[in-house]
DNA sequence: CAAAAAAGCAACTGAACGTTTTGTTTTTAA
DNA sequence: TTAAAAACAAAACGTTCAGTTGCTTTTTTG
């Protein structure tokens, strides 16, 4: 494939992204997908087969992204493994929050039913970096002792997906405070106190 | 309305709930949902308004129900307040073992743009009684001192929320075994160690 | 029984959608 | 410069979908 190519099908994956974050598989149509791109219709079909080519190539893509994320944060707390919490904590927060297509796509993705997840790529990497780091603030009695790195990580994780995902039906049902950006500072310290023993 | 005419209505609501649990709302057809029903497409109109008119009822319908199960999770603890945390636990898992249709209403509604919430019941009264039960906790040492019940609650929403809404996604990327159901129970105990001082 | 309400049936409208096709123009590389 | 690759433009195709309409049948109720 040639440059210019590639830079065509490289505008209309980041845009894809977008717009397939916004509105979900079904939601978005290909005129749409191809205009916000500001590209001729056809190069979806010439670059990835189909609208479905496209979608799983824009979840692939994504997750790649916010793999390199995650290493950011390996690197902030390797001097302190104390801090491994709150920071890890806080870098989920940020991700979500200045990242929120990499939630959406997911959560299309868990619940569509076409918007299928042909293979993604493992964290084994990365999350072997961070395990090292747990495992020294575990011997620093930073972490509770009988938790698993597993646990621990999915803890993290389901908590600030929680928060950031269903804001809109949990603030009506549950306090709405909670969900200010005061009452996101509340819900991470209190939980780095319920995480550290 | 006449018995016949509220029969077929509800008929068309308790169907609707799964399909538009499965497909979403713009995944799901009108002709889909009334076939389901075994009713004529314009029962839909007749008691409705139009599709959005049913999407609102069946989300308002299934809040509702799912409110009954957490006053029973009350019940259960409420001779023995320092089990409050397995109890909760295991209840919220069960809910969404058993009722995936209230995940995954939930999840469209804060995903898809149309299928916004107008306007959900608050659980005002059931946290009322649980937070009563929470604070004896609080008293008997059973969970931690400086814990909030705004996020204790929150984190056992989350834990249980996150751990049936991305399995797709996450079995892939973290390590599979956390998604068995020997892994669930290692999850519940390892939270349940975590929560209690 | 008779009137009214409820429900069914079937065809239709107008728009949107994914995909393909045909033909033309622009850009790139040998 | 010339041939191949890339991109555009626009129409067409077959399908699906939300919502409507006109008419008939069944059920309920006074």
């Amino acid at each position: 494939m040639q440059k210019r190519a590639l830079a065509t099908r490289k505008k209309l994956l980041d845009t894809a992204i977008k717009i397939f974050a916004v509105k979900g598989f079904h939601g978005a149509s290909v005129d749409e997908l191809a205009a916000g791109a500001g590209v001729n219709k056809q190069r979806i079909y010439a670059y990835f087969g189909n609208k479905q080519g496209l979608w799983d190539e824009c979840l692939r893509e994504i997750f790649i992204n916010m793999q390199q994320l995650t290493v950011d944060a390996c690197e902030e707390c390797k001097d302190d493994p104390a801090k491994l919490t709150g920071v890890l904590l806080a870098k989920y927060m940020s991700i979500h929050r200045s990242n929120p297509d990499f939630r959406r796509l997911l959560s299309w993705a868990n619940l569509e039913p076409d918007a299928g997840i042909s293979s993604l790529p493992a964290l084994d990497k990365e999350h072997g970096v961070l395990k090292e780091i747990f495992l020294k603030a575990q011997k620093l009695r930073a972490v509770p002792q009988h938790l698993s790195f597993e646990v621990y990580i999915f803890l993290l994780m389901s908590i600030s997906y929680f928060w950031n995902s269903n804001r809109k039906t949990l603030s009506q049902t549950l306090s709405g405070e909670l969900f200010s950006q005061a009452g996101q500072q509340r819900l991470i310290s209190e939980t780095i106190g319920v995480l550290t023993p």
